[in-house]
DNA sequence: GCTGAGTGTGGGAGCGCTCTCACTTCGTCG
DNA sequence: CGACGAAGTGAGAGCGCTCCCACACTCAGC
């Protein structure tokens, strides 16, 4: 079976250019741009027969051409560290894809999403920096903030998700006061009569892990209880299972455990059922980022929201704020972490 | 040297053009752009001279200004159906996104994150069909065939991955045999003594919804079983609950189940064991996807591959072939699914 | 010697757009 | 009633790049 892909790519009908438009309208091309931009200084008569005209032709500005002229491209990076699967199936990088698309909705902006290779960071940055976006989102991660140097270097908008991790730089990000949230956490166990409290925390490379830990050891100060039964996890189930075994042999009073991920927490009361445990009669667990799964679990899991689609939209309107000059400034948005209260704690 | 890096100017210094790299190499822009694509006829000191002045200038060709006389933008686009966040955090779609940048990982093509709105169909089709990137996969999801149709129109190189619902129109898809995938899986009950297997299908509008079921019915119908136990499910675990109770309540007398997706698996298996009943003593269950999931809940979960991965590498090079124009043959190319067995059947 | 092809090179046109600037035509002052 | 700004318009100059073409050259063959 052939295909009729027919001839040659001479049969491809070129897009109508501006030219056409304004021919068609009966106006001058500078008439018609500026119509189709905003139609300031343009008389109504001309403005509608520019508008009928686009209409007809089925007209769309050439973006290259716009780009070269105007030096902006439209569109905007979303910068992904790794191209793990691991990363892409996270629920939090969902969340972030809906929150920035739902962001950009209203503007004209492409999101383009560039995944930083294994070993080519120099060609991300390089990307960044030559004006091949108006502005970036950056999803932070590990401890590498090369990016946002090279951000801030090339003057190019843009928006951390998440605190990230440099030191010295101010870097404009948005967050949710993870600390809070491990104290709120913590304190819920505590005032449910919890006393040996322990912790699987997140990786130490990570704001989300360091700052849970973190706010858990400040929850435990403040009520007087030892802060030595630490565990660390990928924030995935495996990365639970894995961390609540030593746990468990390290200190067997544990009457119940904040779990810094609620993935690493299903996998802690997955591990509990199988031994016999039970949850939260003697122990009670509470996880953070209330995904879907948090309420499905048996039991339902007391958890911290993470406002992450939220986060990802304020991201966004943060940006766009930015490319259009209405705020230039340095800012820093953090979130209210809440307390969702379900059967587990 | 005229390199005028006036700091007279704002403070944003413009990117070198061209003109900067060949005159540092002592050569003509025509050189230049030659040494810089391919060095086809650039004697080898130019070549050299011109590779020095690059890197010594860290210049990166202006995208836009190349794409308007090229015609082409150097990127493609994913599209996406629709913004909901389900569809964003599903693993299929993570999936997707690792191995679609696999594929795009040696070549120089940008992904274009294409998020169709709701109601705005329209602008999608006029973006895909103005010009605006050099190809599109199209995640094929719902009836709707309207993209592939403007796709086709357009001339713009596309593969879908998912058969898509149109029908009349050959479309170019990437896709894993779910019918066979299905039969595998009730076959694989068959033959483990079951007789009164049940399916919790996909929606009805979806392909993937569709060809499971259909595969399910040709197993059954082979072996001379009643294939009268049917209910639908969204492909969530809320869905698999929701579907398994009526099925329950109308055949108390099933044996297996087969469940068309993981997610929808474990909820039916939550749901049965809230129940109190046994998997896979009472009730034999068989999973679809073979998620991460599928291999930590208790029991195990039986399942069958879907190579979601592979699938979307391979729409990524089919579609790499096209632009190149190595292939401009319409191929269509099918998965071969896998039976994994565990613990649940 | 003169042709011819083959190779490297630079000049110049032009891709489709925006933006500046000069121009006309008003309405509205002094 | 002339002056003058404001509003609407169009011509033209590029943005940075690729590609076509003309122009040296070189080196074979006759």
């Amino acid at each position: 079976m052939t295909v009729g892909t027919s001839a040659a790519r001479a049969q491809v009908r070129p897009a109508p250019t501006l030219e056409e438009v304004a021919e068609r309208a009966g106006v001058s091309r500078s008439t018609a741009s500026r119509a189709i931009n905003g139609g300031l200084r343009v008389s109504p008569e001309a403005l509608a027969s520019v508008e009928a005209a686009v209409a007809a032709l089925g007209y769309t500005p050439n973006r290259a051409a716009r780009s070269l002229v105007t030096r902006k491209t439209d569109s905007i990076a979303l910068v992904i560290p790794e191209p793990d699967e691991r990363v892409l199936s996270d629920p939090f990088f969902a969340g972030t894809l809906s929150g920035l698309s739902a962001a950009l909705q209203a503007s004209d902006l492409q999101l383009i999403l560039l995944i930083a290779r294994p070993g080519d960071n120099a060609r991300t940055l390089r990307y960044l920096r030559n004006g091949h976006v108006d502005g970036a989102v950056v999803v932070s991660h590990h401890r590498d903030d090369s990016v946002a140097v090279a951000l801030l270097d090339a003057q190019v908008p843009y928006v951390f998700i998440g605190r990230p991790l440099s030191g010295d730089r101010a870097i404009q990000y948005v967050d949710v006061d993870n600390v809070r949230g491990a104290r709120l956490a913590t304190e819920h166990l505590i005032a449910r009569g919890r006393r040996r409290i322990a912790t699987i925390a997140g990786p130490e490379d990570m704001a989300a892990g360091i700052d849970r830990l973190e706010g858990w050891r400040i929850a435990m100060g403040a009520a007087g209880l030892a802060d030595d039964a630490v565990a660390h996890g990928d924030f995935t189930i495996e990365g639970g299972i894995a961390a609540i075994q030593p746990l468990l042999a390290a200190h067997p009073d544990i009457d119940a455990i904040f779990v810094a991920s609620d993935l690493m927490a299903v996998g802690a009361m997955r591990h509990l059922a199988e031994l016999g445990v039970r949850v939260p009669g003697d122990i009670a667990i509470v996880g953070y980022d209330n995904l879907a799964l948090a309420a499905t679990v048996q039991p339902p899991l007391t958890t911290v929201v993470n406002p992450v689609v939220a986060m990802a939209k304020a991201a966004g309107t943060f940006l766009l704020d930015q490319l259009s000059g209405s705020s230039t400034a340095a800012r820093t948005t953090i979130f209210s972490p809440e307390l969702i209260v379900r059967a587990s704690s």
